[in-house]
DNA sequence: TTACTTCGTGTTTTATTAACACTAAGTAAA
DNA sequence: TTTACTTAGTGTTAATAAAACACGAAGTAA
């Protein structure tokens, strides 16, 4: 142990993004196609090394900027993946983290090292290069069980949003159906929606109210152990 | 990124692990004494650096067997740790894992890198080396969440236990009062105790039925999605 | 004016969780 | 051997939370 840390074979670290998107519709991630080995012009999470002297965070931030341009993402650290032939260059650790954005803020970047860079409904996935399904199942269930005691999907809505866009978000998310009233009682008692006193316009029906996110009061709340039970 | 791995300078990789023990009375954790710089003499988590063609798994498995003489412990991934100055030495990643075991079932072997190796009870733990005391908060927070809804700590019991026995250990592990007929009434219901049909005694008491864990039919409930809410 | 579509709202029923106290069995001491 | 002591073991009721459910209101389009 008193041997210089370089004096050990070391593992490469790279950190692996899942980027969940939501149009309003469906359910999607964000995937890169490879400009070159391995896995040419396969699917891939959007990732990159770790620099040495960067963050864990840091890094995942710097790639999802590279990718999407966008700062101050919802992220979260889920999980290392480390099978020791998971890279067929060597041994490669992947720190994977997931985030949700909505597409619609933002112009997607491929950047030098992708030939293409898209969104993919869940239900039309393609083939993943490394074990990027696996990182992207785990993804999924966290996303899922995380949703269902905190809410924690504003980040892929407008900033302004309907009780109803909102429902089918977690609808879509947690492919069940949700009742209606219930849903509704649930979160105007709970505190975390900000009425605007706006309504949306330009449907075809009558108007529904607009509302915000109260972070300030979420966060209040989360510290006092409130539990968001959707 | 067609360059070598190697031509990137590396983080180093280590696996440190809580390891949670219950002698009946306390929650304790197990600490090593540190023979060398850096934290010389200071209480660190058993751990060490990931071999290049080793799992995480692996060697959080190699790491315990070294330290405890045990195999087959309940073991489960953490969080990866790695702020850029929580070293001292360099850039080191530390992958964190829980697990549980019986103080009681094994002897320590303090090992060649340590001077010393003993159990704290969670009530008097030590100053810590690294961020091994942050590792070890996240791990705590860990086992109460998942202990809500997840009967995870027979590891920490005999293999046959009594009811009181169990209560008392969770009561331990979250610092709380549970009532004592709603407790056994879930767990006979749950179908997750199996009936010894025999009795502890040499007690100055009645004589408590024993149970033992049916790790079969959790399995089988836990596929099925049955929530286990204590 | 009428038809159509989605919005917005309360009450009842059901299920789950929490609260609560006494008798039974065994041990130890008088 | 009787009595006191300690923990084991057991059901019911009350309170709370979750689920089920239907219709008038507001706006748009024809």
């Amino acid at each position: 142990m008193s041997k210089a840390l370089s004096a050990y074979p070391q593992p490469s670290v790279t950190v692996d993004c899942v980027v969940f998107g939501y149009d309003g519709q469906q359910l999607s991630i964000l995937l890169l196609n490879r400009k070159e080995a391995p896995f040419q012009n396969k699917w891939t999470l959007p990732g990159g090394f770790l620099h040495v002297n960067e963050g864990l965070e840091a890094c995942a931030e710097r790639i999802l900027l590279a990718k999407t341009g966008l700062r101050n993402l919802f992220m979260e650290q889920l999980a290392t993946f480390g099978n020791v032939d998971r890279d067929p260059r060597g041994r490669v650790l992947s720190v994977g983290y997931y985030t949700l954005v909505n597409p619609r803020k933002f112009n997607l970047v491929a950047g030098e090292a992708a030939n293409d860079v898209n969104w993919f409904p869940l239900a039309k996935l393609p083939a993943m290069g490394f074990d990027h399904k696996h990182i992207f199942t785990v993804a999924l269930n966290r996303l899922r069980a995380k949703l269902t005691y905190q809410p924690i999907g504003f980040e892929l809505l407008e900033k302004k949003f309907t009780l109803t866009e909102l429902q089918q978000l977690y609808e879509c998310i947690l492919q069940s159906n949700i009742d209606k009233r219930n849903f509704r009682k649930r979160l105007l008692e709970s505190g975390i929606l900000k009425a605007t006193g706006l309504k949306k316009t330009g449907l075809k029906n009558r108007a529904p109210e607009l509302f915000e996110f109260n972070e300030t009061n979420y966060k209040k709340l989360s510290k006092e152990g409130y539990q968001f039970k959707i």
